[in-house]
DNA sequence: CATGAATGAGTCTTCATTCAT
DNA sequence: AATGAATGAAGACTCATTCAT
């Protein structure tokens, strides 16, 4: 039972660039973690889903720990270049705002196991590292300090544009979160237009542009 | 070599009331599930800890599983009766909100393992249950949507009392996560003011009761 | 399939006083480590053999290594138990020679699988430590500068007793190692006598008491 | 990128005569069984030192197991040719003796790693086939039995000069053996004129041909 | 021919759970 | 009832060997 000449089937043993190899490897890594948590993931599942054997896993990322931070990596590597995407090119500070929190909320809304992640690298990794999101988060914080200030965000006092990033980053990464637990909750979409609101309200504005 | 009667040295096999051996284990398991997690948590362990053999352990609690959601049950019933501990007699709307804001975060600041325990079970119980915390949140929802009426909230259109109660129930739980996952936050404290803060800018109130 | 009333056959579970156990295991043990060496042992194939649970020899030995080099030791120390007991009460020292010769090389020849280990425990341990069977040796060297003294060795210039005992101990090592390499040796027996003869002509002395 | 024509950078795929090949191959895996014996050797490392991929040695030697017997075999071959080129043109049966004697030991001196592949071959291949070096050895044996006949072994009892090849051949493999094993034993030089002066002894000499 | 990416069988070790005492 | 010795299923990681390029 040769392989057909079209690639079509399942060649045992394929040869692909290293980086492709990566990608894939990831790619099937997110949701198996996502869905069965660290501990309980056998790193043969996660071959199986990529199609390749278990040792081409390990020729990619060390130790399961390495892979899984590894996916981590990539996630919030997504999501960050996901959000910078949607605002290139707008020039009204307050546009941009709501666009980043719809599009922040909307990456989440089609990355369910995006949370699940975090989730699990919280709850394996807590002493390890500081959290891949979070490291993340502190690179490009100065980007939403000068937005805030462009909105005029501590003209009147609390909060200053530094304690508003702060703010509203949390409790835009809770509300991620409590979705994710708790049931019966507003869709992401809806989470977003609500943080929108409490935005306004603080900037005391009105208007708030549609979705 | 028989125990001295009177029960001084080392009783190997001391005969308790169940119930009193049941909260001993309780009170040790959930230190060690917050530091280790689910999985990694030896049920020896908490056998050492409760100074109880391992079989006694599986003698009230049928699984590992049930010993830990037995210990989430506890911890939520703790936290509900000490915010309520914290308001009785107390006849103004606006104070009673702000004194539960801060002895909810109080407790979470005082049982650190609290978070770490929501977290795991997030982790390893997603699809087995309505989280702990949550489950028991709906069954006094209807008080806090009261509260919310008669602090006039709703009076103004958006957010009414019940979308209220969601939205700062869900901002708290998320702000008590988030601080547990990142880091360099504000203490918990000034959580609890900020959150004060967030509702009074939308009651359009300024006087804000000390701490 | 009730286990029978006579004990005879295999209690699932049986419980022994620890140290009876651990015996067990090591007499298990060191069989199964002599057939497949250390690397290719699998601890399985002990526990099978000791009639035990994997976990059950984990119970004792921390690590496989651990187990192996308990094996070694508890070896040693049969070989000079067994040694010893042979010429406790006897006086003439050229007879003590004779006799701790003999039964040292009658050790190796019940007990084939002690070269064996001694071979593994090289090629697994090198760098590790020193080897067990010299480290033991060190302990009793005194004993037999003390006895190649009393025999007159030294009186004729070369070897002097210290030399005596490193040559003959070397000797008689090497020789048993021979054995188990070399194809188509004479017995450990002959070797003895041999060894015997060996000495002897060191000692210029021609009555050899007989085995 | 082509590679130069003058085959003076890294020649990734250098072509060489296979005998060549096979004797850089043999070279670079003598010393890496040796340090790190036979199962924990990886043939990636044996390819790597011998600067050729891995897939190359399988092309040489079938099995890992052939290239570690084909090591050996090499091994061996190299010992009695030096030997013999040692002693060609010596009439003089007891100086061909005691030189016979001292350049094996000072093989093995230059070649710590020889002694290691010995325990190494015998550690995994015991019930394999003969011990190359043994076999060999048999090959040989007239040789030996010629030159103690010379030397007058016999002529006043045991031993005879079968019986002394023997049992000298055992012994100075045996001192091999154990000075590679025991710690703090004197060196191999001094280990040969030990050797030497032991057969001294049995053929009642007393002059030694200076080292 | 030469290469090294890909494979997957093989093993030590852990730990939830059971059960003899 | 209480204990903790005993069990064995489960899973990360290695490395000899193959084979696509």
């Amino acid at each position: 039972m040769p392989p057909s000449a079209t690639e079509g089937a399942s060649p045992r043993r394929s040869r692909k660039p290293a980086e492709q190899r990566r990608a894939e490897i990831l790619a099937a890594a997110a949701p198996v973690f996502a869905e069965h948590g660290y501990r309980a993931t056998d790193v043969q599942l996660i071959a199986d889903r990529a199609g390749v054997g278990k040792g081409t896993i390990y020729r990619f990322f060390a130790t399961k720990e390495a892979l899984f931070l590894a996916t981590m990596a990539d996630l919030v590597e997504r999501l960050s270049n996901e959000v910078d995407a949607r605002t290139t090119g707008i020039d009204d500070p307050w546009e941009v705002a709501c666009l980043s929190i719809r599009s922040y909320f909307a990456f989440f809304e089609r990355h369910p196991e995006a949370v699940e992640l975090f989730v699990h690298e919280r709850a394996e990794f807590r002493d390890r590292c500081t959290p891949v999101y979070f490291a993340h988060s502190e690179t490009r914080r100065q980007r939403w300090v000068d937005l805030n200030r462009a909105l005029g965000l501590g003209d009147q006092g609390w909060p200053t544009p530094e304690q508003a990033v702060d703010l509203f980053g949390d409790l835009m990464f809770g509300a991620i979160f409590v979705n994710a637990l708790a049931p019966r909750r507003p869709s992401l979409a809806e989470r977003a237009e609500e943080m929108i609101r409490l935005l306004a309200r603080l900037l005391r504005r009105d208007n708030v542009p549609t979705a």
